[in-house]
DNA sequence: ATGTGTGAACGTATTCACAGCC
DNA sequence: GGCTGTGAATACGTTCACACAT
């Protein structure tokens, strides 16, 4: 390790090793060299001990990476340590379909509640819960201790709704509306936007014939 | 102007611009400085020129750029001259959301099909469509003239599916399926991982107290 | 022998600052 | 006077290549 920043670029891709190492410990693999990590990744071995080498983690030469341990640290850096728990603003499809992702309480996110301001919907039961008022976020979030929001609805209603959610006191949002939106230092920001991604594959179908790209956001970014 | 290529980190800034541009037309707006463009994309106006410059875009010193010409030649940068066709397989919670999604006639992106293997799903009507089987991929791909995939199906089944995909004739692949896939070359993949998401959102509120990220994807990506 | 950890080299992206044009 | 377009300066990220630990 150098110092204690970790640079974003690492940040991005440790999600992707986190997975990499839930499945090998899931098939009993108890160590692995920062080559193997790499092609599971899809990324240089060279990226990987570099990336690790920023968590100050410790392989050992000659050997690789102890998986758990590995695993541990990586969860640790990302803040995994407790279960998080997450209000969905916006019921229309998009909110009902997120709040009924599988993947989301099989790692460490739990739905506590869904949100919106139609009064035709709120009540109705969706995925195991009911739907609740706009209103009532503030009692809700602190209630649930909700510490992540998701923003589902349209454009118009982004920012409003992202107000009363900072006011409510959450303070990371994942914004799906098509929408920038403003917020208070203090409160984190990632924005998914569907169309972009359509876009950006239009972009890099008509250029490919070389290559294509990614990031996912990572550029990247990712979901069902 | 300098060269014939224009780098990633500007082509992904490049849709939000262009969001930029239709609401500054929408409204009558007939020209745009750097900064204003800077100011609603949230980026530095430095930032702007040098992006748009990349174009070979002329602005005219002293006055800003001309609305209707920046937003048709980024549109022609970005290929979206003709309507992109659309094919999602996994008609899941996610799938089924993403065919009914609205943001994608808006911008040019019309959803041609929706597939599942189950064959409890196929036949349904979805969103004015009809689910139709999986093994119906090539013929579909073809007779729609699909360009775009979306894969909307678990983990387990999405490398499967990319293979009959690319067999079909399809060039560009948006994944939200939580796991890498492969491809051959002149074959452009993104990804979208709402797990991956939020496990960033944990990290940066965890750390903030600063501030926090995007991307987004590149990194960012952005949907409803 | 094998594979990590890391300085050094390279490449890419952002920001600065200002000359040049309207 | 105002705003673009761009070289030059800076910051950031990736890749190379090898000394060193096991």
């Amino acid at each position: 390790m150098s110092d204690r920043r970790i640079p974003d670029a690492t940040v991005v891709r440790l999600p992707s090793y986190l997975q990499v190492l839930v499945d090998l410990a899931d098939r009993g693999v108890r160590t692995v060299s920062s080559d193997g990590l790499a092609e599971a990744a899809g990324v240089g071995s060279a990226q990987v001990r570099k990336d690790l080498s920023h968590l100050g983690s410790y392989g050992t030469r000659g050997v690789g990476y102890d998986v758990t341990d590995l695993l541990n640290h990586v969860s640790s850096v990302l803040g995994l340590t407790r279960e998080r728990r997450v209000v969905i603003v916006g019921a229309g499809n998009l909110g009902r379909a997120l709040a009924s992702y599988r993947g989301f309480p099989t790692r460490g996110f739990q739905v506590v509640a869904l949100v919106d301001r139609d009064p035709a919907v709120v009540g109705q039961r969706v995925a195991g819960t009911v739907v609740a008022s706009l209103d009532d976020l503030p009692a809700l979030v602190a209630r649930e201790r909700a510490d992540i929001a998701i923003v589902a609805t349209p454009a118009s209603a982004a920012q409003e709704v992202t107000d009363r959610l900072v006011a409510a006191g959450v303070t990371a949002i994942l914004n799906f509306a098509p929408q920038r939106i403003d917020t208070p230092r203090g409160v984190t920001v990632r924005k998914v936007d569907l169309s972009t991604e359509l876009q950006l594959l239009a972009y890099y179908e008509r250029v490919s014939d070389s290559e294509g790209s990614e990031q996912s956001r990572g550029h990247e970014a990712r979901l069902a």
